[in-house]
DNA sequence: ATTCTTGCAAACGGTTTGCACATAC
DNA sequence: GTATGTGCAAACCGTTTGCAAGAAT
């Protein structure tokens, strides 16, 4: 899972576009971060990535740019709720809606949801307990104030 | 949101035939969590209003009934990966199947998946972004070493 | 020359562990 | 009396911040 040429020109393009300077850290997160693309890296798998090019490289620097990225598209964090453990008192099937600004989990109860088909292809050989259909967005109260 | 007292004798039934205590603790603990029960509270929401009436508890009895309660099938986490952000390359709309015991994410492209209709009741002016399906399950390497 | 980025170190917040004391049974 | 649960304190881990030194433009 190299980089290709093409993948770090538009990477550089798109870094100017947007400003920022083309180092060689943020270069080599970047492609660790592709390299990794199929593993839904944590920060500490990039980080020993790059670190096996770039001995001396900062967590700090890992954690800043993996922020950046976000802002500019390129990756989406999957675990929104990743800080703190949450509680669900209904622990029959149903879904959530979840402010991506306050953190507010909203339940939903839908009967068209669910319906819902299991997966085709269940990744081999994933043993399917359970699904939850997670909404994100804004709550009402957050949307006036949104950042983003 | 008081809790009735069926609930509190279901429960204590519930604690005898599973060889626990009845600690005056435990009980707090639980009415908490169900007094709390739509906000999908953390484990720091518990420990304040268990505090109200305990004002000596300790968080790590928070935490150790919180872990029994789950076992219990009382309660259920909303974020199995709440422990760190995961990043994700693929910024598609996609789903995903969740490994809970090795914290896997598989992504997944299904076509039915993506005639998914919006909830129906969007809970109170909640505006809608995005949505991804969360598989939750066991992984092929996990289902021989599989607890609970 | 100026602006942005990096690296270090320390703080932070939520989570988890070890162990002596206390409680439920 | 024995097994289980509690409280305290400290460790732990991922994340975040402040700031001086360094690199990109």
């Amino acid at each position: 899972m190299k980089m290709t040429r093409k993948q770090q020109d538009d990477f550089i393009a798109q870094c100017r576009a947007a400003g920022l300077s083309v180092t060689h850290q943020r270069l080599a997160i970047f492609e660790a971060v592709m390299a990794n693309g199929n593993r839904h890296p944590s920060a500490e798998v990039i980080y020993q990535t790059v670190r096996e090019r770039y001995p001396t490289i900062s967590f700090n620097t890992i954690y800043k740019n993996l922020e950046t990225f976000e802002e500019l598209g390129i990756v989406v964090k999957v675990n929104p709720l990743y800080n703190e453990a949450r509680y669900d008192v209904d622990v029959r099937p149903h879904h959530h809606l979840i402010c991506r600004q306050c953190k507010t989990i909203v339940d939903v109860h839908d009967k068209k949801l669910d319906a819902l088909p299991a997966p085709e292809e269940a990744g081999g050989g994933f043993q399917v307990e359970n699904w939850t259909v997670q909404f994100t967005g804004l709550c009402a109260e957050c949307q006036p104030v949104a950042v983003g």
